[in-house]
DNA sequence: ATTTCCGTTTACGTAAACGTCAATTAAAGC
DNA sequence: GCTTTAATTGACGTTTACGTAAACGGAAAT
């Protein structure tokens, strides 16, 4: 047995580590796209010898990822945005363009949300439709 | 000059036609990418000899598709969705799985529509800062 | 007539985002 | 010590969504 026990990683909640598998597991990804992120330069998870560790930050970080797929962003595009996260204020050194950023991202998601908000009222019409010809053919 | 003008094509407004450079041009894709969609079964415009001829129906599937990958969507996903649209209720077998298909689809959007507020705020946090430290370097 | 535009077809190329082996290594359980 | 089991590295394969180039066909303009 191991002085290290498996409680022993959450001593500190914002110590926090997690293997490869736990977060696959979490959050429904192959361990190969997790790695893949890295190789892209999205993730850079401390090692153990050769193993990959993840902190509380990396778990952070890969949600972002997860999000911006979900939201239609290729991984460069993802890499940017969780930049913008992650850069402290301090060290940003051209903050207008950085607002400018932040800017142009904000319009596409409203255009997205635009676009959601069309999308589910003409389902929601065509739901009707739907349920209408079924009591019909009752 | 041609016994057919320009304008013949808008005597009956439902019955406008439109070129693959017009459409391309209105929603500022490729004439590639259009034919592609072709390629895929998305479009079926008619013919004059070879060149094809969009109805304002095709330009109205087009927009979906366009809408569609915005969202995030493949392009077999979108083509689910635009025959969703496109079916007379009439000609659909079975309503309920219809019926489910639609609920589906409508998760995936109010997750999507959940991420992007999430997003929007934590850019709002994320400017906040930023004009905080710009004004503290003035 | 010939250049100039569109448009078409065919075909090969490509970038992104992984999937899928195969070969190793390391750790854990018995 | 031996065997599972989890993880790593490397390499090649795959799908999607087009881009790009070549070669040709009509119609229009000069």
């Amino acid at each position: 047995m191991l002085l290290v026990s498996e409680n022993a990683r959450q001593g500190d909640p914002a110590q926090e580590q997690f293997s490869i598998s736990e977060l696959s597991q979490e959050f429904d990804v192959t361990t190969r796209a997790i790695r893949f992120y890295e190789d892209e330069g999205l993730l850079e998870p401390h090692r153990q010898g050769r193993q990959r560790v993840y902190s509380s930050r990396d778990r952070v970080r890969l949600k972002l990822i997860l999000r911006g797929k979900r939201l239609g962003f290729s991984l460069s595009e993802i890499g940017d945005i969780i930049d913008m996260y992650d850069s402290e204020p301090g060290e940003v050194g051209q903050l207008q363009y950085f607002i400018e950023k932040i800017s142009v991202r904000r319009k596409t998601l409203k255009q997205q949300r635009n676009d959601i908000e069309v999308t589910l009222k003409e389902l929601d019409g065509i739901e009707k439709q739907c349920r209408k010809s079924m009591t019909h053919l009752d």
